[in-house]
RNA sequence: GGGGGAAUUCCCGAGUGGCCAAAGGGGACAGACUGUAAAUCUGCUGGCUUCGCCUUCGGUGGUUCGAAUCCACCUUCCCCCA
């Protein structure tokens, strides 16, 4: 099978700009290919996992990807899938975010020999002077065209500034300019990119008269059609100092039945047949898919161990014994009152409620647990003496155990 | 540049002088049921030393015994005209 034709077993193709040129070009290796990650926090998420997959996938058959930092397009912020404006960034903070990116990346993209390059567009864009590129590309632009792509017309009421409307010509000037510097041929993104995309491709048309081509990669939503990759606490990161292992792959492993197989068949590197396989999976079954979904993407980020460490964990947890591996809290002696601790203030302490009437609300409706035997009332407290050795394991509702200690 | 409108708790959105910690929905969290899923039902959703008190309704001042509600100015946004 041919890797094109793996990418589309995997659902993960959305729209193409020339499947059968882009097919050629990526099957024999002849794709010099930019993705655009936008520096807009410390870490890349599980939403950026994806993309990186398939750069990886790509860059393994033999084609060339260039890692774009918009840390000049960050400055502007792209409207797209924004309802309101995103807030302007520092430049010493973007400095910071490109760094952490490239830290990351490392992982999954070889950079030795020149087989992959990483570039910034700040490089260009911001030397850009704005009488010479009015009329070096603004030409090139049709504003009738531009309201019409839909990442514009979702805010046609809502408002949308100058600065933000420029971001398709921003990005469009990043693959001409990726088109002329390195030879870039493609570009892959996200489907919510779509048009931004095609204004690349377009103004390289128009101004060089070559073909260049784009390629969408399908959003991975739930079966509720949310992004997948958001908890209520934001996104799920793949840097393990924001997001542990153990959540991470928790994450996972309670995905929706419905999306589980497309989810192993969309980031994991598990053959197709054994998908397929996989696909009639019910019940049973097809929870230990998640097991596996999980394993193998923790696997992925973390490495190996950190996948068997958390998977190790959450069966223990999960089987009603105990384990070693969970978050964990050492309380301060001023913590204490004459030698006690209430659970309200335990709770708090650990982080599992952000205020005591929130505890207090947790233990009323019998969700607290410690060490097996559950909380009856909010007076409820505790002797220093039990923290001592192994501490205390509390467990709030179903999913989330932690350990207080001394 | 002129005219009209809007800003409410995590989000959407009611509320136009006291009965407002603020309807309703969504989300989140907890309980029951379960497979660490989904669906469903229930509870719950500002803080605290919790039968009471304190801080919230874009910002700053003001009117009033009393303001999310009225007035002034400011900020941001939307709509119409140019």
């Amino acid at each position: 099978m041919t890797l094109y034709d793996e990418l589309v077993a995997r659902q993960l193709i959305a729209q193409t700009t020339d499947e059968k040129e882009i097919r050629e070009l990526v099957n024999n290796g002849k794709a010099i290919f930019y993705i655009g990650f936008d520096p807009t926090a410390d870490s890349l998420h599980a939403g950026h996992f994806m993309t990186l997959c398939l750069m990886k996938r790509l860059q393994m058959a033999g084609n060339k990807p260039i890692v774009l930092i918009g840390g000049g397009t960050a400055m502007v912020g792209d409207p797209s899938g924004r309802t309101d404006m995103r807030q302007m960034m520092t430049t010493e903070t973007i400095a910071h975010n490109v760094a952490c990116f490239k830290k990351q990346m490392s992982r999954f993209i070889d950079f030795s020999d020149g087989k992959a390059i990483i570039a910034n567009n700040a490089d260009w864009l911001l030397k850009l002077n704005y009488v010479d590129m009015l009329r070096d590309v603004g030409s090139c632009f049709s504003v009738n065209n531009m309201l019409r792509a839909e990442c514009y017309k979702q805010r046609m009421d809502k408002g949308l500034s100058f600065l933000e409307f420029n971001y398709m010509i921003m990005q469009s000037y990043d693959f001409y300019h990726l088109f002329q510097e390195y030879g870039c041929n493609m570009q892959f993104g996200g489907d919510d990119q779509w048009s931004n995309m095609l204004g690349g491709t377009e103004l390289i048309r128009r101004k060089l008269g070559k073909d260049a081509y784009a390629m969408t990669i399908t959003l991975l939503l739930t079966s509720e059609g949310k992004k997948m990759g958001k908890t209520q606490g934001g996104a799920v990161w793949l840097d393990p100092e924001k997001t542990t292992p153990y959540d991470f792959y928790q994450y996972w492993r309670n995905v929706g039945d419905k999306d589980v197989l497309k989810c192993i068949r969309m980031l994991t590197f598990i053959p197709l047949e054994q998908i397929d396989e996989m696909d009639g999976w019910k019940d049973e079954q097809l929870n230990h898919a998640k097991e596996i979904l999980a394993f193998e993407l923790t696997k992925l980020v973390h490495g190996e161990d950190a996948a068997k460490s958390a998977e190790t964990t959450a069966k223990g947890l999960f089987a009603g014994g105990s384990s070693e591996c969970m978050p964990e809290t050492v309380l301060a002696e001023d913590k204490f009152t004459e030698g006690k601790i209430g659970v309200l203030s335990l709770l708090v302490a650990c982080a599992l409620a952000s205020s005591n009437g929130e505890a207090r609300r947790l233990v009323q409706q019998g969700g607290v647990t410690v060490n097996d035997m559950k909380v009856e009332t909010p007076d409820e407290a505790f002797d220093k003496s039990v923290f001592k050795g192994d501490g205390v394991v509390i467990r709030k509702g179903k999913k989330v155990f932690h350990r207080a200690t001394l």
